[in-house]
DNA sequence: ACGAGAAATGTGACCGTACACATAGTCGTC
DNA sequence: GACGACTATGTGTACGGTCACATTTCTCGT
């Protein structure tokens, strides 16, 4: 005969087992202090007598508090958007929160609000937004969503709640070593004009070219990815008018220099090529590429701490920015007289 | 004066104000078939107009679904598991399920189980582990989790849920190419030892090299970083009793072969590369990488579809081996005589 | 016109926890 | 030794849904 599917115990099935009332046991879960310890003790021993764990639905329910926080992330498998997920979570896990993650497979206002609907209906306490597209912010705006939510939105929003991170000057520091090589005509390989960041670095980019006086492309638009890069630089090497090229990030430069070799041209000696993020394999690229680093895994951390901070009331904000850093490698050089 | 802090509406508000009772409303909000359309539609008029949002805390504790999958995954941020993470997300989002992600951080049992007890505590309904480690099964079992669980194992456990991805056979396609182009010293770079893959490829290519009668040295246990390829590219470059590399993973394989230019030797003319996974990067390193392809989002639709099967009870267990492909670059080439 | 059966809707109980408040036990103090 | 002030523990209720069952309303054949 099949054995009764048998009920996970309750708080109430531990509190007859230690001999004393279920409140007393929803005591000890919670550490209350007004307890005594022989009798803390004796519950604790029933606890993991039985096996029990404490229900977080029911919990959920009448606390209204998930320990979950949401998290809305970009499709893509790109190092940077991965490495901050990982560190939110354990951040976050340290502080006793689960990561609930949705991903954004198109840029579709549907798909966005319908994201943050499931998020919200799952009863999250806040909100991280990694790689932000600029939809997403009139999706929350639109949807009115009073949670507290993190973004890494570098453009300075009248919303209080972004965690700054230096993108423009880690741009600009990556156009200025171009040019204090001695560059003067350099071309910049840009995200998708929809993303936050792709946009920062464009404007450090070009306000460090209007600094030193210099005219350049307009941009051009990628989607991040190396096979892009490629494209864009067998089309680049068509025109000549150029001698370094600035790409939002790292897989889009070795796209650039997979194409420059394929057509005769040595990087740096005649072409220069920055990246931006320093992933792991960017020192191993061929030439190791030079490229603006930045702390992922932090941006991940700080964006917790502040969330946490914010859900716990505190105005704790935590503002200073996270500066990014050059790391010259291999990949630029001073253009060819 | 602060506006009272308002309790979001609840399924008897709606009731009220739809001048139905709530388990009608419920019956709306569960498609139940026997209700009048035009009950329904007045029904769905008042949850729009008043923006009501079931609570799913209260439905997670009547019904024990939280409509939630758990994914334990490693803290590696390579492109592999992460493309299968998000692939997860949109199988499981598509019918109606949140993912709870929680990553590994050490491989030490303790956080193992802390993480497994977490996620459990969370209710989830079913666990599906990306990049397992070996470990993570002990503890599966010491826990005597009785959750559906699928796993990308691909060693036949007695365990019948798990769906196969045949590294194996793929580690033997790359293996096989080498020696095809008449390598006979083959070194192989295999992946931490507790990795359940590793084991795998590595198994793959033992077996094809005995298939072919030919020696080899003992595999090199990496961490799949292109750093530690470099670091073993350096010490190889002091032997020189072998002609190709078979690597497990892309980026060892990436930092292997600027450690062998670094010595002034020549992919694919003096030694071969091949690599495992065929991120999108690899066919714009330099030489373009000769790898095995391996569908990561499918790997993880077919994880979440055969987690709901055994959800739901359905004995649909898809266990087609998801086949790897050889993808030929330009990193291999026939040994100098 | 009536009753049977189906369709549509309503009522009570319960899921497992936390909170507010009530009560029993302990102890020093005047 | 009665009284308050703590400390430790117990009781009632609410959270927001769903389920089982009861009840009402409708449909239709005779």
């Amino acid at each position: 005969m099949e054995p009764e599917k048998v009920r996970a115990p309750n708080i109430r099935d531990v509190a007859r087992l230690a001999g004393v009332s279920y409140q007393t046991v929803s005591r000890v879960l919670n550490n209350s202090e007004s307890i005594k310890p022989s009798t803390k003790e004796r519950v604790l021993e029933v606890i993991d007598q039985v096996g029990y764990r404490p229900n977080q639905a029911a919990r959920a329910l009448v606390t209204s508090r998930s320990r979950t926080i949401g998290v809305l992330t970009s499709q893509t498998a790109h190092y940077g958007p991965t490495t901050s997920l990982h560190a939110i979570e354990d951040a976050a896990r340290e502080e006793g929160y689960l990561v609930s993650t949705t991903s954004l497979t198109t840029s579709e206002y549907e798909s966005i609000t319908d994201r943050l609907e499931h998020l919200i209906s799952q009863a999250v306490e806040g909100l991280v937004v990694i790689a932000p597209q600029v939809k997403v912010f009139d999706a929350i705006r639109e949807l009115d969503i009073r949670l507290p939510l993190v973004t890494l939105d570098s453009t300075q929003h009248d919303d209080q709640r972004s965690l700054s991170v230096d993108q423009i000057s880690g741009a600009r520091m990556a156009t200025r070593h171009l040019i204090e090589l001695g560059h003067r005509e350099i071309v910049h390989l840009a995200g998708p004009q929809d993303w936050i960041e792709a946009e920062a670095r464009m404007r450090g980019f070009l306000d460090e070219i209007d600094d030193a006086d210099l005219g350049t492309h307009p941009p051009i638009l990628g989607d991040w990815t190396a096979d892009f890069g490629y494209h864009v630089g067998r089309e680049l090497t068509g025109y000549r008018d150029f001698t370094a090229v600035f790409a939002a990030n790292d897989q889009m430069a070795l796209g650039l220099i997979h194409a420059f070799r394929d057509a005769g041209l040595d990087v740096p000696r005649d072409v220069s090529v920055v990246g931006f993020d320093d992933i792991p394999e960017a020192a191993h690229y061929w030439p190791p590429l030079t490229t603006v680093r930045q702390d992922f895994a932090e941006i991940g951390r700080r964006s917790v701490a502040l969330l946490l901070a914010e859900l716990r009331g505190e105005a704790d904000r935590n503002h200073d920015q996270i500066l990014p850093e050059l790391i010259v490698r291999e990949s630029t050089a001073p253009p060819r007289r």
